[in-house]
RNA sequence: GCUCGUAUAGUGUAGUGGCCCAUCAUGAAGGACUCUCAUUCCUUCGACCCGGGUUCAAAUCCCGGUACGAGCACCA
């Protein structure tokens, strides 16, 4: 009785341990994973497309599947795209995930295979070409009745397409719908728009071979559709507000005789720190001049936290510790930051910062002439520092100077009056506090630049010399990690706490 | 208004009917180690939105309420 027991409370035991990393996804067999992260190029990526990134390129390695990145830029006039994104955001998603993407699909490369499907649904009769003003068709949604356009003949509907690709339109004038069921519950499903016009002449699409070559472009709903069974694509992880999307989707795919990918969503995720942030008003901003650019370090770019010490490492670990839950939620920079602690501080060059040095004169019998410290305290093998004391003079930070005694971290008790400095011995003789400190001469001015509460501030202060390559990120005692931007200037990784937060 | 979704410690997260007087992380407080206010380690604090129901048994299922969020764009 007792053995017929325990083997199901044993594997019932097991499923009871906590889940590590990412759950299974429904539907997936080893190697047949399709996945996509598809952005808009209005701007490089943000912290919050980085868990588009790494959940699906996470699930890809989970299930040796591939990772597409779709740029979907298909609007020329509420989002244009942007030039350069497009490289960035490649180099961008490479960094983070570690992998360059198995394939990288351009949406305004592909306009031939949208407008095939668009044909294909008007000639079989689940879509047609609506002429209702905006305002109109709106009142047809809400009170559940169909346009008159709905029952246009096919030729018809084929004619009015051809003459939407001719040009003969104004945008606003005319839509290709998706015919769905106006009495649907979800007024967001009743026959909802696949492509529109724009007017390509005055906001023409950055990217050369395209410009104003077309009128005629789809929206997000249709074109990722039709992308998506395009691409092979088994299963969709996005943003819970892409929900009805996903519904409206899967009208289409029932349409076309398709079957849709599996999909599971996540929900809101704001930053106490940050509050809203969006790409055009960043881009806005930056155009005015109230930030430097998108890796400005106040802003919360890929490219800025980047810039300032967050590891990809990092923004790994905690996008997968917050996983793919549907509720909404508010984390605070700390805990990306005890992520970012743990993938640098291994690794992490001590180096000695004075911010307002005062000057003291070291005086007193047997001072040995120079000082050898290491790199870092855990791991030997990252060598040593040397520093002579030659000078006769060390430098200690003017806030550290109001006490009488004071012991230099890993060196001497000393004892401070006026400009003097009492060397009392090597040996530490009681609890007088430890203090980081430099001899005169073994460092340099350098500057120290730290974000707090939306305002950059520099501090110009004494560094010690260093051969660590720019890039490099150090720990600066008893301050915190910074990295290294170049021969004289540092930027902080973690912001300070702010108080009252 | 209509539609959809979510509700576990301060913040996140595990948990799909008994292993749960609930996991892990982060945070806060205290301590050990350390010649850094770092790292590491230990201890403590702290939660199943509310009300009904189903059941021998509910964080877990059902119903209602409340709160929060999203969609209803010729944006993505």
């Amino acid at each position: 009785m007792l053995e017929k027991e325990a083997p199901h409370l044993l594997e019932k035991r097991e499923t009871k341990e906590r889940r590590e990393g990412l759950p299974e996804l429904n539907n997936a067999t080893k190697g047949k994973v399709v996945l996509r992260f598809a952005p808009n190029p209005n701007g490089p990526l943000s912290f919050g497309h980085a868990r588009g990134l790494v959940i699906n390129s996470t699930f890809r390695a989970m299930y040796d599947g591939e990772f597409i990145l779709r740029f979907d830029d298909t609007d020329t006039k509420v989002k244009p795209p942007m030039l350069e994104a497009y490289a960035q955001i490649q180099e961008e998603t490479e960094w983070l995930t570690g992998r360059k993407p198995d394939r990288v699909i351009i949406a305004s490369d592909r306009m031939d295979v949208y407008y095939q499907r668009a044909r294909e649904m008007l000639s079989q009769e689940f879509g047609y070409v609506c002429q209702c003003p905006a305002e109109v068709f709106k009142e047809h949604r809400v009170t559940k009745t169909e346009c008159p356009c709905r029952n246009r003949s096919t030729q018809s509907n084929i004619e009015l397409w051809e003459a939407m690709l001719d040009g003969q339109f104004q945008p606003g004038d005319v839509v290709v719908r998706v015919k769905t069921d106006m009495t649907l519950k979800n007024p967001a499903l009743r026959d909802w728009p696949a492509l529109r016009l724009q007017d390509t002449t005055s906001h023409p699409h950055p990217r050369q071979n395209i410009g104003s070559k077309y009128v005629v472009w789809p929206l997000l709903d249709f074109q990722s559709a039709v992308e998506d069974q395009a691409q092979g694509v088994t299963h969709i992880i996005r943003g819970k507000d892409l929900m009805d999307s996903t519904r409206k989707q899967t009208l289409l795919y029932q349409h076309f005789g398709w079957t849709y990918p599996e999909t599971m969503y996540w929900g809101r995720v704001k930053v106490h720190e940050w509050g809203g942030f969006s790409t055009s008003q960043m881009r806005k901003d930056i155009e005015t001049g109230t930030y430097g650019g998108w890796d400005d370090p106040r802003l919360p770019t890929l490219g800025a936290l980047r810039e300032r010490g967050i590891t990809s490492e990092a923004l790994r670990g905690f996008w997968l510790e917050l996983g793919i839950t549907q509720k909404d939620i508010s984390v605070p920079l700390a805990t990306l930051y005890a992520h970012n602690t743990k993938s640098v501080d291994d690794t992490a060059p001590r180096l000695s910062f004075l911010r307002n040095s005062n000057v003291f004169e070291l005086q007193g019998e047997d001072i040995p002439g120079n000082l050898e410290l290491a790199t870092h305290p855990n791991h030997p093998s990252m060598g040593t520092r040397t520093w002579n004391l030659e000078t006769g003079t060390i430098l200690l930070e003017e806030s550290d100077c109001h006490q009488n005694k004071v012991r230099l971290k890993e060196f001497a008790d000393i004892a401070l009056h006026g400009g003097i400095a009492r060397f009392q011995g090597l040996q530490r003789s009681d609890k007088r506090p430890i203090v980081h400190w430099l001899p005169d001469g073994c460092g340099g001015p350098a500057t120290l630049i730290e974000t707090a509460n939306g305002v950059i501030h520099r501090t110009d202060g004494y560094l010690e010399h260093h051969e660590h390559p720019i890039g490099t990120i150090v720990q600066l005692e008893r301050i915190g990690y910074a990295k290294i931007l170049d021969d004289k200037t540092l930027i902080v990784c973690h912001e300070a706490k702010s108080e009252g937060a």
